[in-house]
DNA sequence: ATGTAGATGAAATAAATTTTCAATTAGTTG
DNA sequence: CAACTAATTGAAAATTTATTTCATCTACAT
């Protein structure tokens, strides 16, 4: 999703788009996985009850979304794909683009509408072999 | 992974198995994504302190995870395969087996040994749509 | 049975998150 | 474009969640 539509979805829920907002949002699309601490640094001047009060209302709307990669609670936009590798050893994550899902055998059969999802695969990476 | 292979890790690991451990795993084990409250609600004989130190323990030890699937922190056996599908709009939850992996597009070739994994499907279910 | 390193839990502490509420502002309306 | 209003912000307080401390206890090796 790009910013743009993040946005447009947040003004078309009827929210204000503010320049907390828009700023936390740039935070959050800028990277994968960030952190409460990640989001907080690139938003210095923001409150820090705005931060929680917008990331979770983000969430409710679908915009953002909360995973859990090994430490806390981090925060990516809602896109089609995330595919991420962590090492059980030394705790890295990494991003993978290729998606491995087989289409064929998501469960869209159940009635349930796929939008998108996040895949974690655990393991240990090159270096912790 | 079973009861006992958990408990094999944890014993090899220099860990003892006191009953308050047992208790803990066995909650765990007993249903997938288990919230905190869960946790606790089984073993109400254990102390909190004990119930967070455990879970970090057995977390560190790869025998259980931590996963995010709309509210809270939430807890499984780190078994090989979880496939949750998370409603947006009612936020149940739901598991389903058959596991959409395509083995082929993993990216082993980048040295990373996988072990297991947890794939988070997001979308509506056929109440929300 | 005994010894001991490791484990437990109550209390205190710290960290994370939410609520409250007065002041501010985005976006509409005249 | 000025005025209005409901939504938003943020400081402080409150609450919830998680960790540290430390005296006591216990699993399990000997």
């Amino acid at each position: 999703m790009r910013l743009e539509t993040a946005i447009g979805k947040l003004r078309g829920s009827g929210h204000k788009l503010t320049p907390q907002r828009l700023t936390i949002l740039e935070a959050v699309a800028e990277e994968q996985h960030q952190s409460m601490a990640d989001i907080r640094n690139r938003c210095p001047r923001v409150g820090m009850v705005t931060v929680y009060r917008t990331l979770n209302l983000l969430s409710e709307l679908g915009i953002i979304r909360r995973i859990e990669l090994g430490d806390g609670p981090r925060y990516e936009l809602a896109t089609g794909c995330h595919h991420h590798l962590i090492c059980e050893g030394c705790g890295n994550v990494v991003e993978f683009e290729r998606c491995p899902l087989d289409r064929e055998r998501l469960p869209e059969a159940q009635g349930f509408e796929v939008s998108s999802h996040s895949l974690e695969i655990y393991g240990l990476c090159s270096a912790c072999r």
